[in-house]
RNA sequence: GCGAGUGUAGCUCAGUUGGUUAGAGCACCAGAUUGUGGUUCUGGAAGUCGCGGGUUCGAGUCCCGUCAUUCGCCCCA
C-alpha cells in the first residue's frame, strides 16, 4: 500500500505496520503461545534486541553477517538486531551456568530481524516463539517440546489432518555414514550440502560435497543414503544404531503424549543451521504449500562455543508469519470479527454526559469493557456506528431517560431491550 | 544480490492505436424516517492516476529512474 501521499513515507522494506485489525490475530496467536508455555511448565524469559554483532558470528559464521541488520554505534561498537532468539539464550543461560537448576524450561516470544529478499512467508522482521529445554540429554525433551508446539496448534485450530511434523536425526545420519567409512570429520559439511537439495541442482551439491574433500565414491554414498524412506529401511542397514533407538524411544514418548500420528520420518529434514547435532524436526502443511511452520532440534555444542561448559538441549522456533498464512488458508472464516467491546454508551446532549460517564464507570467497575462516547450523537448514527459487530450491548441515553432514572440496554445481535436503573 | 509482474477513490478494480472535465461496485456521509442499527430509495463527498524526470500540440496510457508491493532464484527464521 502506498503510505503517505505527500511525503511518500511507508513502512521500510519488509517490516510490517500492525494496525488495530491486524492486531487481533496476532494478540490471538501471542496468547496461545503463552498459554501453551505455561501450560507445559516453560517460564518466560526475554532480552534485548540488540546484540553484539560478536556474539552472533561465533554462532553463525562470518558468512551470516550480510544477512543481519547491523551498525557501529556512537562508541565504535560493532552492534546487530538480532536475528535469531539461540545466541542470545546461550549468553544468558551461560551466564548462570553456575546457579541455574537443570533441566530448565524457557520460553519468549521474540521479535528478530534478517535482512534479505522478502518472499511468500518471509519478512525483514518477524515474531518468534521459542521454546528450550536445557540439560536434559533424553528424547524425553524433544517429545515435550514438540507436545507443546502441538498444544499450541490445536488450540488454533490446526488439526492433524492439516500439519505434519517431519523428523530426522543427525546422529543417525552420521551413524549410517559411518558404514561406509566416511570420516565424522566430514559429516557436518555433507549435512549442509544434502539440506540443499530440492533447492539447488543435485550436480551443484555433489560439488559441494567434494570441496568438503570427499571422492566420487564417498559422494555417490552419501547420495545413496537418501534413498532411504522409511525408518526400516534404515533398520537393515544399521539395525544397532544407538541414534535408531533413540529414535524408537522418541516415537513411543510422542504416543503417550498422543501426538505420534503427526508424525513423519523424513530423511530430507536436516536443517541449515550448523549446529544441530540429534533430533531435528520440521512441521508443514499436509499440501506443502507453505514454508515450515516450526522447525528444531537438538543441540549439544551451543554453549561451548561462547565459552560455557558443554550442556545438552533441545530447541524449537515457531513464527507468525506462515502460521498466519496457514490459518487463512485452512480455516478461512477464522477472521471474522467478533465484539471487541462489551458496551457501547452514547447520548443525545451534553446534558446527558455525566449520567453516560457515571453508568460507564459502574459497568466498569463490575468488568465490563465499555466505550462511552466523546461527543453527543443522534441515535440513528449511534446505533448505526455501534451495530457494526464491534459490541454486544448498547445504551442510549435522551432526556426522558435521565427523567426516569433508568435506560434501556440493548442486546445488538438480538435487538432486544431490557431496563437498567441510573444511579 | 539476480529475474519477472503490479501500483488509478478507504477497498476491489475498469479506463480503447496517446485525445476535452478519469469511471463502476462495495464502503463512507446526508436526507426520506427530528429517540433506535444490518434490507430499500434519493442525493453527496472523495483521486497531483505511487513519486521524479523525459518524449509529445497533448501522457493514467509510451520511455528512463526511483520507492513500495507480489512471485520466483540465492539464502534461511
Amino acid at each position: 500500500m502506498p503510505g503517505n501521499k505527500e511525503q511518500g513515507f511507508s513502512a521500510p522494506r519488509g517490516m510490517r505496520d500492525f494496525y488495530p485489525e491486524d492486531m487481533a490475530l496476532r494478540n490471538r496467536l501471542f496468547d496461545t503461545w503463552r498459554q501453551a508455555a505455561e501450560n507445559f511448565g516453560f517460564k518466560p524469559y526475554d532480552a534485548c534486541v540488540v546484540e553484539s554483532l560478536e556474539l552472533l558470528k561465533r554462532k553463525s559464521g562470518e558468512e551470516i553477517v550480510d544477512q543481519i541488520y547491523h551498525f557501529k554505534d556512537k562508541s565504535n561498537r560493532d552492534l546487530a538486531l538480532r536475528p535469531e532468539m539461540t545466541p542470545t539464550l546461550a549468553r544468558m543461560v551461560s551466564a548462570r551456568q553456575g546457579t541455574l537448576s537443570l533441566p530448565l524450561k524457557w520460553h519468549t516470544i521474540a521479535q528478530c530481524f534478517r535482512y534479505e529478499r522478502t518472499t511468500r512467508g518471509r519478512k525483514r522482521e518477524h515474531y518468534q516463539w521459542n521454546l528450550d529445554i536445557l540439560g536434559e540429554p533424553s528424547v524425553a525433551a524433544e517429545a515435550e517440546i514438540l507436545a507443546t508446539a502441538v498444544s499450541a496448534l490445536e488450540k488454533l485450530g490446526i488439526t492433524g489432518t492439516m500439519l505434519r511434523i517431519h523428523f530426522n536425526s543427525r546422529a543417525l545420519l552420521s551413524d549410517l555414514l559411518k558404514t561406509v567409512d566416511i570420516s565424522e570429520a566430514k559429516h557436518p559439511a555433507i549435512f549442509l550440502a544434502l539440506d540443499k537439495r530440492g533447492k539447488i541442482p543435485d550436480e551443484a551439491i555433489s560439488e559441494l560435497m567434494h570441496k568438503a574433500g570427499l571422492n566420487d565414491d564417498e559422494t555417490a554414498k552419501a547420495w545413496r543414503m537418501l534413498d532411504m524412506h522409511t525408518l526400516d529401511d534404515v533398520r537393515q542397514t544399521v539395525p544397532d544404531s544407538p541414534a535408531l533407538a533413540q529414535l524408537d524411544e522418541f516415537i513411543r514418548v510422542c504416543a503417550s503424549y498422543g501426538f505420534a500420528d503427526r508424525l513423519m520420518f523424513d530423511m530430507s529434514v536436516i536443517r541449515g543451521l550448523a549446529y544441530y547435532t540429534g533430533i531435528v524436526f520440521e512441521a508443514f502443511d499436509i499440501k506443502r504449500e507453505f514454508r515450515a511452520v516450526f522447525g528444531g532440534g537438538r543441540y549439544d555444542n551451543l554453549l561451548t562455543e561462547i565459552g560455557g561448559q558443554p550442556l545438552s538441549g533441545v530447541g524449537l522456533g515457531f513464527g507468525d508469519v506462515v502460521i498466519a498464512e496457514i490459518i487463512n488458508a485452512y480455516l478461512p472464516n477464522d477472521g471474522e470479527s467478533r465484539p471487541e467491546c462489551d458496551t457501547a454508551i452514547g447520548y443525545m446532549e451534553e446534558s446527558q454526559r455525566s449520567a453516560a460517564i457515571l453508568l460507564a464507570q459502574k459497568l466498569r467497575s463490575e468488568g465490563d469493557s465499555v466505550d462511552m462516547a466523546l461527543a453527543p450523537e443522534k441515535p440513528k448514527k449511534f446505533f448505526t456506528r455501534t451495530g457494526r459487530g464491534s459490541y454486544q450491548k448498547a445504551v442510549y441515553l435522551g432526556p426522558d431517560d435521565i427523567e426516569r432514572g433508568s435506560a434501556r440496554i440493548k442486546d445488538l445481535a438480538s435487538r432486544t431491550e431490557t431496563e437498567i436503573t441510573l444511579s
